[in-house]
DNA sequence: TCTAGGGGACGTCAGGACCG
DNA sequence: CGGTCCTGACGTCCCCTAGA
């Protein structure tokens, strides 16, 4: 079946979805992370985060110079400001990469789902399964969305592309999109559906409202509604405008994360080569302070 | 060559978050 | 408070690859 055909299937092929079946997704989502979306296995280049990587590659180009440092953390939720000596005797305050400003979407879940396997295996009383499914409500709390937590990282450090927030149409301009100058404008699926930009300096985000017929809604006015016929096509028409409206955000989420996902490794990657220059570093350190045994 | 399995992408549903 | 947005989860399809 080609790529249409099954699009098509996909649209004429509604799944009955028991509500049966939702809770036990809801129950199984527990132990559902985020890491186990993030492997290796993440197709590369689609669309890269340089950004990170360079500016905090510019912090690691202080971490390198430096003679002594001098880290303070000033808690959760607060990047810690580290005192970097250059070799000229200048001093220079830097905010580290090592931060936790916001919960972590990999590791929270996991850790959430100790606790309720925890509590399963302790209570058995009817009780406690009131209690169990209040608890497993909070932990189903939704964090914060990719788009806010990339943004909040954006802020953290300058020159981080941001997820713009969805604009207001105007006439004369494609509506929604906003752009991102990156290196590379890759910005495809193996599908194709979108369009290669890799002649263009920067790549296209669409809000989901984007390739929304605005008119189908305003066609329809309550108003003018009389026959149950009627009725019923405004209503179809009112799903298949949601399933549409559905479809495009469920793509634009997924661009999202992925962004957010490459954002979070480019990190580690970065962290990994400051810890290991820490290391050297107080591998010199104590090779210089240590007194000489012959 | 065939097949099983992994992985990516998609559409859909449900429900919490958010906003006017 | 109702409408809309966002995202986790599921099922499905397609593609690729390793092994028989």
């Amino acid at each position: 079946m080609s790529k249409c055909g099954r699009k098509k299937y996909m649209r004429t092929n509604v799944r009955q979805m028991t509500t049966e079946t939702v809770e036990s997704q809801q129950d199984r989502s527990v132990t559902h992370s985020v890491a186990e979306h993030s492997s290796a296995h993440m197709q590369t280049g689609q669309i890269s985060v340089p950004t990170l990587a360079q500016v905090l590659g510019t912090e690691l180009g202080y971490s390198a110079r430096s003679v002594s440092v001098a880290g303070s953390d000033t808690g959760r939720g607060s990047p810690a400001v580290t005192l970097v000596q250059l070799p000229s005797g200048q001093t220079v305050q830097v905010q580290g990469v090592i931060q936790t400003p916001h919960p972590s979407v990999i590791q929270s879940p996991q850790i959430q789902t100790v606790q309720v396997a925890t509590i399963a295996e302790t209570d058995d009383s009817a009780e406690s399964e009131v209690i169990d499914s209040h608890k497993r409500r909070e932990i189903l709390s939704r964090r914060p969305s990719y788009r806010k937590i990339l943004n909040e990282l954006s802020s953290d450090v300058p020159g981080i592309p941001k997820i713009e927030e969805e604009k207001s149409e105007e006439e004369g301009t494609p509506p929604n999109i906003a752009t991102m100058a990156v290196p590379t404008s890759i910005y495809q699926t193996s599908t194709g559906q979108y369009t290669a930009t890799g002649d263009m300096p920067t790549y296209q985000i669409r809000a989901p409202t984007t390739a929304l017929p605005q008119g189908v809604v305003m066609a329809a006015s309550p108003g003018s509604l009389h026959s149950p016929q009627q009725l019923a096509e405004e209503a179809t028409r009112k799903r298949e405008l949601r399933l549409m409206k559905n479809r495009e955000a469920a793509k634009e989420c997924r661009r999202r994360k992925k962004e957010y996902v490459k954002c979070l490794e480019s990190r580690v990657a970065v962290l990994e080569v400051q810890n290991k220059k820490l290391i050297e570093e107080l591998e010199t350190l104590k090779d210089i302070c240590s007194p000489k045994t012959d």
